[in-house]
DNA sequence: CTGTTAGCGCCTTCAC
DNA sequence: GTGAAGGCGCTAACAG
């Protein structure tokens, strides 16, 4: 920067309002300057911009599993919103780890991140942020007890959504195969499809309810453990993407035919599943706009003195999940 | 740290000292630094830090697109080494945008990264760096003219394990589904499938490499304009992940059963692949290990003065891609 | 072994 | 409009 100042024969300050549009510096040493940075290719170092100025233009995101389709597309959602915003995202994957968590928090929270993301990797407790005043907003996964700074999708009516339309096929035995049910996104898709089977007077039997972590041998497991009990459900309803997969193996191989035998539905969408054998109903998350949107509500949250209400509340959204119904749903097996 | 300093009642440059174990502190003046530390909560400001040493010990990776799953495996080998190495990964998504690829780099070169790792978006020519020397490496897409600091699949001897199935199965009329041609592995796949074809005296005719987008509707309009080729090829060899999903889709619509009228291969595995109809052979490229292995790479030219020989070499890394074999392939229809 | 000091590169009052 | 000076929090010489 002194160099440049040099170049163009100016003082490091006048440099420094060019850059920033701070002061109204003269059309022709502009034009210097501009010139001089273009000769030097100078680039501002952000380091020391931020150590002076307290702000990094930077966001943390934790995941839980970069494997798992879902965030990604998430994430996709999230850079979008962040680069129109003009802020770097540094982007950690928890590995399902709360310590691991805690770790990467912590080492975003030293990298002085204006803001945070956090899909929680552990149970409903929540991290434990540093002392340093540091926005935080949840996304997909939300501990209880937060009553904003999240967004998340309306799990208790998507797992409605899915139910329901088993019980239009005329399905009542019905297995779910949950994931950790201290996780909010899977608690409230137990919650809702508990209800709306109590609501058409049905009962669950508990050994129908299968708990398990999130990755796809826990979904195999689950699946043939669900499927040998007696009576056999009639369908499975998969807390996610994954489990959603596991399960689908176990069907196959059970040699059981999906759906004239067995009715499968699952969470989350994947561009696969349009091609697989049977092709999956699944309800289906907004993971992009889930993105999107939590970054600005994040960006309310970091910069209270740009707030434009229009750009949506900075409290707590629910997004809507939708069906999509595909072929491994069908009505119920008549011999049963 | 002033504060800490106070509080333990020694100097700032103590406090430094055991936080860095740069200098020998006596027992007790650590323990109370300690102490104190913790009860300030106290956590070193990083990017202070990073103003005076001038490391980061943060690296940037640039990658073509998240959505392509092969990616996410790479960088979970990337974190996992990072991490290892106490590196924080700054992550970011081109979306097979040269432009934007540029202005990350931009952005990251700015943000004084230690090093950065790069699948080009681009064109062969690789991206103009700045000025300020920050080391590279290449994964997975590597410029021509690139010697050394890349790791990437044979996909040569990728391609030749592909197309020598087929060929051994007595398939003659093989069509490629090309990614993009200037993008080093789909031109190596190219390559090494023209000349395995051409050992075993077989010609290709033109129509029979179609190259596009590594989209899967483009996979999809491809396939379906190689389907209705006259003669029609007996196998279709799809250069990625999407392209092969695409292609599944082309097949389907026209109502070919695989492989009993159409073999299909692919490049990159998937966890879903398993589980499609047909399941679909293809040849898996080592991900993960291409990211630890990307991350030691560029760690040696980042750390030179910690070299350690057995921890491979800076250059140039081939890694080998295994043929796996499931339902997608089968003889040549024999009335063909 | 410990404390003092001088910047790292930039932004931001302030005088001019 | 423009330039000079101070300091963000930390580390690395160096002097005690």
């Amino acid at each position: 920067m002194r160099d440049v100042a040099r170049l163009a024969g100016v003082s490091i300050s006048t440099v420094s309002a060019v850059l920033n549009g701070t002061a109204v510096v003269s059309e022709e040493r502009t034009e210097r300057v501009r010139r001089a940075i273009e000769a030097l290719s100078f680039a501002p170092d952000h380091i020391a911009r931020s150590l002076k100025t307290g702000r990094t233009n930077t966001i943390g995101v934790v995941i839980p599993d970069i494997t798992n389709a879902f965030y990604p597309a998430v994430l996709r959602g999230i850079e979008d919103a962040a680069r129109e915003a003009r802020y770097t995202v540094l982007f950690c994957n928890s590995n399902e780890d709360p310590a691991e968590e805690q770790s990467l928090l912590k080492v975003l929270v030293s990298r002085r991140v204006d803001g945070i993301l956090l899909a929680c990797s552990g149970d409903t407790i929540g991290p434990v942020l540093s002392r340093r005043h540091c926005p935080i907003v949840f996304v997909d996964r939300v501990p209880i007890g937060i009553k904003e700074g999240a967004v998340t999708t309306d799990n208790y009516e998507a797992a409605e959504l899915a139910t329901r339309h088993l019980l239009d096929l005329g399905h009542r035995r019905i297995a779910l195969l949950g994931g950790r049910l201290q996780i909010s996104p899977h608690l409230g898709r137990l919650q809702g499809f508990l209800r709306t089977m109590n609501a058409a007077g049905l009962p669950v039997l508990p050994e129908y309810i299968h708990e398990c972590d999130m990755q796809i041998e826990s979904g195999y497991a689950g699946g043939k453990k669900l499927l040998s009990l007696q009576p056999r459900p009639t369908a499975i309803l998969a807390s996610n993407n994954k489990l959603l997969l596991g399960s689908l193996r176990s069907v196959q191989e059970m040699n059981l035919k999906c759906p004239s035998q067995l009715s499968l539905i699952g969470f989350d969408d994947h561009a696969w599943n349009e091609h697989l054998n049977p092709r999956l109903t699944t309800v289906i998350q907004p993971a992009y706009e889930m993105g999107t949107c939590a970054f600005r509500t994040l960006f309310r949250r970091m910069r209270p003195d740009l707030d434009r209400p229009e750009d949506g509340n900075s409290g707590m959204t629910f997004l809507k999940a939708r069906l999509e119904i595909r072929e491994s749903t069908g009505p119920v097996p008549a011999a049963l």
